[in-house]
RNA sequence: UGGCCCGUGGAGCAAUUGGUAGCUCACCAGAUUUUGAUUCUGGGUGUUCCUGGUUCGAGUCCAGGCGGGCCAGCCA
């Protein structure tokens, strides 16, 4: 793995590892799973599990298998199989020759449930779904049993063929376990296992079957027999463990994997649900799964985070089953991380303003050095062109300003990065009174030097704007005006915190010349602006579109922020 | 008068299993800087949810509270 700095640090799920470990617990074998449904596109939550799934199975020198968890034809679909796929391969992980799917099973499934009704633990039963809720109770009083809880064997042998050979409509019958309907957890009132579904093709299956598994049934079965040692998911499936064991125990599988919990993963501003995420989708609110807005790993990649500061974070949130809120700062410092280190620097003006040096000769062009990295020699120089007419950025002149500013003033002095530097002899206005060019000089002398007998503090980027080229760049703001979006005292619905200003389109922005050979998904830094990324579409269009991924962290935005 | 789980600075996590609270992010101050970036230095902003108890000693153990989360799909 190219990524891993340093070791995940040790969590929980860890300690009992090593406990099992010591006591030869599953044989000394580290057996872990990512079992993602393949119903929507996987999102920063799922790279957590990922990360400590695949993780754990690295440095416990064990495996780790990816399992698409695919009992639910209705919801389920094959463009989400290979975009899964695509996800966890790209942040950096390895599933090998261990690509299953729960429908690989469905043989040995429905064997199982044929034992279960042996041994008297399982039966058909014909009520409703609305008359088995009825049945069920609720939290505080227990249920009552079934009329048909206690058919014979040899009856439910016959009645669940039956389902199985298509002779029943859908929602007739369903296969459900014998266990106890005064149970305290829900779970353990003879939940359904297994449910009539007619005229579905299944993605891995087709139409072979015509009942299909629940994940209770399916889940713990599938870990014995992939002979799974760690069974790590969320924390809403506490509940569902003493039915995990009930099934593994009862069928007395050779294997018994051990189901661990842990909380999931909240981002501040954003909602990771599988469900929310596929409303934004299809409600229009977002471009897509992998709209650069969304926390999917499609998203991300495409806002130009990296698998390697995905990696960091997931390290850095760490793993408890305390319920969490981690803050977008976090991410976005894991992010800067990464690219600070690795993406070369050039040259964008996002708001040009033209600027005239009119010392400047004419014709004249020079090829100035710029370092790629100023930290790191190896990446060498670029040149970059400097003419008489340039772009500077509209933030980066006032015509006057307090002493903090040390920018462009009228009458003062700036030096251009990697360049001169110059000073505003004259501000040019229309009629409205917008500033629309300035009138500047230069000092030849001061190329890698400083002028003389005076200082110049600040220092601005630009473009030669006959050689620099015409860009769009898109600068994203959180998704939501509301830190937690789906969990607010209001109770609205979370869409109602939509932040309108979401996204922001430059359409007219200048890019320095050296960029002309980017491919998209190439990462660089545009000095004080930030990270951006060439974007995958555009170019089709003959357009160069740059998502910034994360801005510079601005020390100037908050003491202006202050006054 | 249900069951299960959780509770450490603003956020996320740690604390050798009973030895006197630490890390990262954020934040504040300063230094360096041809990116107001990076880097470096300094700063803790904490009643470890509360109240009792055990103990020489409790974030860790016990009891009782309080607060929060999850569960009544033929979803996963």
């Amino acid at each position: 793995m190219s990524n891993s700095e340093k070791p995940a640090p040790s969590n929980f799920i860890r300690s009992i590892i090593d406990a099992d470990l010591a006591l030869n617990t599953h044989e000394g074998r580290v057996h872990t799973r990512f079992p993602p449904e393949p119903n929507g596109y996987l999102h920063i939550g799922h790279a957590k599990s990922i990360c400590l799934n695949f993780g754990i199975a690295q440095d416990y020198k064990g495996l780790c298998n990816l399992r698409f968890d695919d009992t639910n034809p209705y919801k389920e679909n094959i463009e989400y199989v290979t975009a899964i796929k695509k996800d966890v391969q790209w942040l950096g992980f390895d599933w090998e020759d261990r690509l299953y799917f729960s429908s690989d099973y469905f043989q040995q499934l429905h064997d199982y449930a044929v034992a279960l009704i042996k041994k008297g633990k399982a039966y058909v039963c014909d009520l409703s779904a609305e008359e088995i809720r009825e049945y069920r109770g609720t939290l505080t009083e227990p249920g009552k049993a079934s009329p048909h809880r206690d058919r014979s064997v040899k009856e439910n042998l016959e009645l669940f063929e039956q389902m199985r050979a298509g002779k029943f409509p859908d929602g007739s019958k369903v296969l459900r376990t014998k266990i106890d309907m005064a149970s305290p957890n829900m779970n353990l009132r003879d939940s359904a296992i297994y449910r009539i579904r007619h005229g579905v093709v299944h993605h891995q299956t087709g139409e072979e079957w015509c009942i299909y598994p629940m994940y209770d049934f399916t889940h713990c079965l599938s870990d014995a027999i992939e002979g799974i040692t760690h069974s790590l998911c969320t924390l809403e499936f506490e509940d569902h463990r003493p039915l995990y064991d009930w099934f593994l125990d009862t069928l007395e599988t050779t294997h018994h994997p051990q189901q661990i919990e842990f909380s999931r993963l909240s981002l501040q501003y954003t909602v990771t649900s599988k469900r929310k995420l596929a409303q934004l989708v299809e409600e229009g609110h977002v471009h897509g799964w992998d709209d650069p807005r969304l926390p999917t790993l499609a998203g991300l990649r495409r806002r130009g985070y990296t698998p390697a500061a995905l990696q960091t974070f997931c390290k850095r949130i760490g793993i408890t089953k305390a319920d969490n809120t981690v803050e977008m700062a976090l991410l976005e410092s894991c992010v800067r991380e990464d690219l600070d280190k690795n993406a070369m620097r050039r040259m964008a003006v996002l708001h040009p303003l033209k600027v005239i040096i009119e010392n400047y000769p004419e014709d004249k062009v020079e090829l100035l050095d710029a370092a790629n990295h100023p930290k790191d020699e190896s990446r060498g120089l670029r040149k970059i062109p400097l003419s008489r007419e340039i772009y500077i950025d509209t933030n980066d002149f006032r015509e006057e300003a307090s002493r903090k500013f040390k920018r462009l003033v009228a009458g003062g002095e700036v030096r251009l990065r990697n360049a001169y530097v110059i000073r505003c002899n004259e501000v040019i206005k229309n009629e409205q009174g917008d500033i629309i060019e300035l009138r500047c000089s230069y000092d030849p002398e001061t190329l890698g030097a400083n002028p003389e007998g005076r200082k110049v503090k600040g220092v601005i980027h630009w473009v030669s704007a006959q050689h620099a080229l015409p860009a769009e760049i898109r600068l994203y703001d959180r998704l939501f005006t509301h830190p937690t979006p789906d969990a607010t005292k209001e109770n609205k619905e979370f869409t109602a915190y939509l932040n309108p200003d979401s996204l922001h389109t430059l359409t007219h922005c200048y890019i320095e010349s050296n960029l002309a050979e980017a491919t998209p998904g190439d990462q660089f830094q545009f000095e004080r602006e930030g990270y951006f990324c060439l974007d995958v579409g555009g170019l089709s269009e003959g357009k160069l579109v740059y998502n910034r991924t994360v801005g510079l962290r601005d020390s100037w935005a908050k003491i202006e922020q202050k006054s």
